[in-house]
DNA sequence: CAGAGTTCTGACTATTTGGTCAGCTTTTTC
DNA sequence: GAAAAAGCTGACCAAATAGTCAGAACTCTG
């Protein structure tokens, strides 16, 4: 369905693709108020009533953008296995969130943009699942706290420390490459951003193994 | 001095303030983009063209309410004793930080929200000023560390769990004030928040007396 | 290859927004 | 108490912006 209520062909498609790819681009660059569809267009290469034919609204375009992303996050990491080893499902964790941000930056700006904005942009239904899974490993961390396998924290606060710190190097990342005119961060540099987080999570739960500090 | 040039009395002055406190409101809110003139006047409750009498432009008025901000934050947190115990300096750091927080949260937000979008619409001026006293706090943790009183972490990471996290609290303080129509949360929430920062940063430090968790 | 369905777009509109300004009112100064 | 300075504001304006629409240009199918 085009905003007009029309079928879409494979063709048509890849228009709304590329449409998608260039908001998603802009507003991970200006926030939702500073986005501008007339510079998606230009971005996208096509006319301005062209981003219209496929999306209603701006707000429209905003919720298809975010629905990406979602769909990314809960297929990324939803499932986690009750019986593991916390230390291993942090871990893990962690490491598929670094992956993600590697692999989509700009759409990991554009979810902590939101997050940091009180969602206030997004709507109901994609606030909804977002809340489902963090709130189920929210869940997980407050089992293993009461099983005594990890120390006592607010779990809440232990997922944003993982979000927020993650965050923070997707930032510098966006400043090394205008810096230093690097298309891309090494692979070395994700690892190590990788490393530094699981030691900084596992030393809060307790589970860092004694003199193991591999960050700096 | 006005915007256009005039010397500014007392009175001038309570006007000033008055239209800097409703676009702390609005900034806080909307964000820099979002923000609307006519709605800080309005709230102001003066006329739009008062809100240009005394602030050039928008950016102009932005400036000066982040300039609000960043002089709180370095009267309040810039002097480190350097021969001080890391475990005090830090949680003497957050523990001012969250009581800030507590006591100008709609400055913090916007600083946080400025901070989450890579400074776009900050000056000059007020980036230099900001990441002085960031630099001065990495600094000490990497003399803490290259001396081995704390374990090895990266400071920025430190730094921005701390800021991070104590904003994640000013959210949802937002979230509880709409949800509860508490105009406050109480001073045992923000000991609790404070109390659970500290115990995270002190254990990714090493710096946690063993069996301490006084956070949930 | 015709015509139905889909895609595309230039030109347009309605509205919003930041910002200006001439001239009025109030306050300060001498 | 009058002249100067500062404070104030209604009525504008130019620019920007999201969104519309009629009809041209494709493209797919039978």
């Amino acid at each position: 369905m085009t905003a007009t209520g029309r079928k879409i062909t494979p063709l048509g498609n890849r228009r709304r693709d590329q449409i998608l790819r260039a908001a998603e681009a802009e507003f991970e660059k200006y926030g939702y108020e500073g986005a501008r569809i007339q510079r998606i267009a230009d971005l996208a290469e096509v006319p301005k009533a062209n981003v219209h034919y496929y999306f209603a609204s701006k707000s429209t375009l905003y919720d298809a953008v975010l629905s990406n992303v979602v769909d990314l996050w809960n297929a990324a990491l939803a499932p986690i296995d009750a019986d593991a080893d916390p230390a291993t499902v942090l871990e893990d964790y962690i490491r598929m969130k670094v992956e993600l941000t590697r692999l989509y930056p700009a759409a990991t700006r554009i979810f902590a943009q939101e997050m940091l904005g009180g969602w206030q942009h997004l709507s109901e239904h994609l606030k909804r699942e977002t809340r489902a899974w963090t709130e189920h490993l929210a869940t997980e961390i407050e089992n293993w706290i009461g099983q005594g396998r990890i120390l006592p924290v607010d779990p809440f606060h232990l997922i944003f420390v993982i979000w927020a710190t993650t965050q923070h190097y997707a930032e510098s990342g966006t400043q090394v490459k205008s810096i230093y005119r690097k298309n891309s961060l090494t692979r070395q540099d994700h690892d190590r951003l990788a490393d530094s987080l699981v030691t900084m999570v596992l030393r809060i739960c307790g589970l860092e193994a004694v003199g193991h500090g591999r960050s700096t």
